[in-house]
DNA sequence: CTGAAAGCGCTTACAG
DNA sequence: CTGAAAGCGCTTACAG
């Protein structure tokens, strides 16, 4: 019956024709949408039932410039390739989404240009607030950023970038990346590895890679063990990296008895490489990755990991940006706990 | 020597900034900014110079609402936990952003509801167009797209949805779903199998996993095979739904001696149970899966699975999309090829 | 090639 | 609790 409404009408209903079919102002039907409880129930009903019979869907351009907030935060990662970004993203989509914020998203692909580009065109679309990931970011990001004076949150790093020049900072929310290196070079001390090699995605421009280097390293130097710059190779993120990787590792002598992956795609493909090579994991060769991904419990041999609970770390970060821009107040960094899931490695084969 | 302006001013520097430093009009700047042409040289020069002085970044919402266009396309997609989609997704971003526009992204999780939701928050955002997957959508979602006049795009599919009272249709990319089905059932019949089982993802509400499991039973038929009601599981996507659906096949009898999964994810769980169970795959029991995720090509054993080109899938939607907006002309339905990789399947063992 | 001015569709003090 | 009106920051015919 309001088919005649719906279907003929050539334009979108706007606010005004709603206000005039419920016979308010248009000052009214924007509270009853937006503070409910300013309006009268009686006419907050009319209203209601005109916007249904209308179809009306606000205009959110319009709504953004008048009111200054777009509802939407912008994030950028490095990609959605990878099922570590992918479901952090998740979890700070529906937290997002939740209270009425929409996503938009975008991928760097590892280079600190198009982050800069990315960030652009997110800012340009007059983002309420910006979620980054690592604390390493072109000086030209930063610049807009603050320019922008909009919030803006680091995650999965609880590292301010250590290079900075710059005095920007922005709050952190994320991983002690050191930490996850130890973890796994403690792990492999105690089971009496004393040969490592480490599998790191490449480092440049790439804090969180670099911490998880530092913190396998100086673990290790705690334990009296020295890595030497043949037994760490960087590669790129991808099946391929770490297979590659761990072809150069088993060719050195001593050859190594336990990898350390800078992540679970990597410690994947050392994996495939080393069943390839006929290398009996974890018998000859212990690997530890880092992530957790739902494959990597699956997977047989057994895959040590580091677990980190990224889809918690987006939620975390929405929830922190939600009531940083309801308070004004800018949020205290935070470091989510992470933890060692041990399968399937075992001490150096006895020789 | 621009820090005073940068740092200094407490407010974001606006158009009119702009055009008061370079000594022209806003008319003029924003013509320097979005038709570059229709400016004189020495003029746009000074402009530029002007922008790069402020830094200024000009305000998205305004310009959605003075020109009509947001430059942001909205995406919803059951979500991006799954490598398949995140890959599409990625595919559309990064062709949407080479040609400046941005995407709003948005997961269901399989609930059509949800979906209704999220159309409506993508619509409120004014986004230019709107990527659905699949041509299954609750009758709001259609009303609420239809009455938003923008370009709809349904991916995923090339088949409208049957149960058609709706006259509503969008225009399609995607892939045959139903020859998915066929591949895998024509793959295993030729091999000799002739007791099949099939673990599918939930096809209420959604066409893909139902057209699936259609052309895999037709193609059955045609070779005078039937499947049976119990060979034919229905398990949420996910390794633990192909577990499932693995275990209760491998309790028939006759046992299956290949089974097709309605995408790798449940293939791999498939897998992984089957090596739990300790059954020889590929020579007491095939599977053949679809999407060809890297994971797949990987694994061991081997795992035959129908290629889907989803990233490309992404890209051809962005660009169909741009053409849409830039042109005005609805594309055609487009159906991309698909092709099996056949890895590690065998014929039944000999009893 | 450039400018003055209207207008995009909302929100929000300000009055009442 | 409601309305009249100004204003958010751009774009775009319309003139010149």
């Amino acid at each position: 019956m309001n088919d005649a409404l719906e279907t003929n009408s050539v334009e979108r209903p706007r606010l005004s024709d709603v206000a005039a079919l419920a016979g308010v102002s248009t000052a009214t039907v924007s509270r009853a949408l937006s503070n409910p409880d300013m309006v009268k129930g009686n006419t907050r009903e009319r209203i209601l039932q005109a916007i249904a019979r209308l179809g009306y869907v606000p205009d959110g351009a319009a709504r953004a410039l008048a009111s200054g907030r777009a509802r939407m935060v912008g994030a950028i990662v490095p990609t959605l390739d990878n099922a570590i970004f992918a479901r952090a993203v998740q979890g700070l989509q529906s937290t997002l989404s939740n209270a009425g914020y929409q996503l938009l998203i975008s991928a760097h692909e590892y280079s600190l240009a198009s982050e800069t580009e990315a960030a652009r065109a997110l800012l340009e679309r007059a983002v309420d607030a910006l979620v980054l990931v690592g604390a390493e970011h072109a000086h030209e990001t930063w610049d807009m950023v603050r320019a922008s004076r909009i919030p803006v949150l680091i995650t999965w790093t609880n590292t301010a970038a250590a290079s900075e020049i710059l005095t920007t900072t922005a709050p952190l929310i994320g991983f002690d990346n050191r930490l996850i290196g130890r973890l796994a070079a403690e792990h492999l001390l105690s089971l009496g590895h004393r040969t490592f090699g480490m599998i790191s995605g490449v480092t440049r421009h790439n804090d969180r890679a670099r911490h998880r280097v530092d913190g396998f390293r100086t673990a290790l130097a705690e334990a009296g063990v020295r890595l030497p710059e043949a037994n760490l190779i960087e590669q790129p993120f991808g099946f391929d990296g770490g297979r590659a990787g761990l072809k150069h590792l088993m060719q050195l002598r001593p050859r190594p008895t336990a990898v350390f992956c800078g992540n679970d795609v990597l410690a994947l493909g050392a994996l495939f490489e080393a069943q390839s090579m006929k290398i009996d994991v974890p018998h000859a060769l212990s690997i530890v990755g880092c992530d957790n991904l739902p494959i990597s419990s699956q997977i047989t041999p057994g895959l040590s990991t580091v677990l980190l609970p990224t889809y918690e770390l987006g939620q975390r970060a929405a929830s922190t940006l939600l009531e940083w821009l309801a308070t004004g107040q800018a949020p205290d960094n935070a470091c989510l706990p992470i933890e060692l899931v041990v399968r399937g490695t075992s001490g150096p084969a006895p020789n």
